[in-house]
DNA sequence: CCTGTGAGTCGAACCGATTCGACTATGGTA
DNA sequence: TACCATAGTCGAATCGGTTCGACTCACAGG
């Protein structure tokens, strides 16, 4: 590969000038520029990147953190990771993904390695042990998901209680006084998914402020596990409508619900949480919160971007709670 | 961030001792490793990646360049890119994740740029553009999907023709003459995914040794139109099997059947072309050819990683098609 | 005619690691 | 006793960029 020594022989200057002609940090001359970028073109350079990060401490690549748990539905992690890598592309960035099981140990090994400027966390717990390590690091963070103490970080997530509220009103209204809930598998409550407890408690509150009486399970999230729950969770029904906040139960409902001869809204009725994507993709016909992954990804890294990017002491980081919509397919009598 | 010159000053020894301590590649004293071990703890050193990427010509990162195309199931590419992921940490590297939707451009400009050691293609095409550009860099590739021409290529993909073949095996050992064939999307097979016509001529080719009358239909990816086309299909059907090559069609196909009071096998035997992750995902009852994204994944790292560590001249880079597994799930009489 | 200004360029320092060659003890061997 | 490995360490060069300070030259203003 050349280097830029390479071009400045090859147009007769020095490195510096080459350097400047590239940046426009000080004005070159036409006939000096047009030599530079033909040296350019014929030996076909591209500046190094880890030489340009040494030089000036930005590597342009955003650390994207996701965490996959067994105890989630894994299509709807992609629904968040492609829009960020594409907004992060459009801002100029390139994205370092890390999988990696051991959370803070990857967050510590990956900035301090100052492999990236800014980082992206995904799923984020209530205590996510994460972001201590993270305090300790200069370089910025934004995420996905509330956690108990913010500071420090742009945070973006679904107003969930909020989408609770919303959807008990929306069963309210059409006189439903009994409602089965589906809430995420209990694990995800015990290592503190706080979007599972912000959605239940509002829904159970609002609920009660109705006077409507709420029976709620944990679903499953792996098949065959998931059909039959569903199955028992049906035998014993006796509530005239269901709100499922489960990624994997919902998916698996429509099956269900036809072999089992239940029309929809004619038997039940049912309301659900997710993505016009991800009910596109099930083809899921039932009345939903849209839960915005795309929104919520181009958002983190649109406040990454210009923390990266623009003067330390911007403004103070903070958090937006994005309000839930809902979307009416019909699914509700 | 402490450099090493912060290290060996606090441990009273030179910038090269700390670097061959921490690198192994000289003798060390055993006092002098302790007390250089001890001023890392204490200043909580890590290495610079970028200076030690230009210092070594080696960044311990792969890049992994996925396209995700509109005819395509998105769900589906998910279980390349976990996969590999971890086996790539496994291995000591990082993944950079390319989603850009101009693949030749974001190969050059990430491998001039000397962002990544080696590459990793996903969904690779008959003639895929990317490749002549990779054949100028210096890294080294490996690929899931059959190109054309493999050569200088570590290449790995599941045998589609015999895949083929051994369905239309299963069926006509079965006793049936007449079957139903869907493919993936028209466009697949015109912007060249090879795996595409490999295995549908295989099948087509198996089936007429057989005299077995097959119709093929090109299925759709998105939704409505997915289930619109199945119930078009099945309204026009007359044969008693139906094969499936197409994610977003046979991820319909359980809710539809039962729409229609369908039963398998009793009505109508189904196999498929799908992993067990994925027909978990979508509880799909159908025997099916198992298409093992987790294990092309890690066999194309492992080749990767084989070439970018070892000696240049290793063994030359080749084809590996994996042989394709039958799953019997019952779906068929 | 002298001075100040800005455009255009260069040389050298610097970013933070690795690695080669050279140097000094130390102990073993002839 | 002289000589030679070898272990252990250091200094300096190097990787490929960026950036600061300084220099030259032309031109405008007083």
């Amino acid at each position: 590969m050349p280097t830029i020594q390479d071009v400045a022989r090859h147009a007769g200057v020095s490195r510096s000038t080459v350097s400047y002609a590239l940046s426009g940090k000080r004005s070159i001359s036409r006939e000096t520029q047009e030599r530079i970028g033909a040296a350019i073109a014929e030996l076909g350079f591209t500046p190094n990147a880890g030489a340009r990060a040494l030089a000036t401490s930005q590597t342009m690549v955003i650390g994207l953190f996701v965490q996959f748990f067994e105890d989630e539905f894994s299509p709807a992690m992609l629904q968040y990771v492609l829009p960020i890598s594409d907004a992060a592309r459009e801002a100029g960035y390139d994205i370092l993904m890390v999988t990696e099981a051991d959370g803070p140990h990857a967050v510590q090994r990956i900035l301090s390695s100052g492999m990236v400027d800014g980082v992206i966390l995904l799923n984020v717990a209530h205590e996510d042990p994460r972001l201590p390590v993270m305090r300790k690091m200069k370089q910025p963070g934004a995420m996905v998901g509330l956690p108990r103490n913010p500071e420090g970080f742009d945070v973006f997530d679904l107003d969930f209680a909020e989408a609770g509220k919303i959807l008990v009103d929306h069963l309210a209204e059409r006189g439903h006084r009994e409602v089965i809930l589906i809430t995420p598998r209990q694990h995800v409550y015990e290592r503190g998914g706080a979007y599972a407890w912000r959605f239940r408690d509002a829904a159970l509150q609002q609920a009660a402020s109705y006077g409507i009486r709420v029976r709620s399970y944990y679903g499953q999230t792996q098949q065959p596990a998931v059909n039959d729950q569903l199955n028992q969770i049906l035998d014993a029904r006796e509530e005239s409508a269901i709100i499922v906040h489960n990624d994997a139960m919902i998916a698996a409902l429509p099956s269900v619900l036809y072999s089992r001869g239940v029309g929809v809204p004619d038997d039940v009725s049912v309301v659900g949480m997710f993505s016009e994507d991800f009910g596109r993709l099930f083809s899921l016909p039932y009345t939903a919160v849209e839960t915005s992954p795309d929104k919520l990804g181009r958002l983190a890294v649109q406040a990454l971007v210009q923390r990266m990017a623009g003067p330390p002491g911007a403004t103070a980081p903070g958090v937006e709670l994005i309000a839930p919509h809902i979307t009416d397919r019909g699914s509700t009598r």
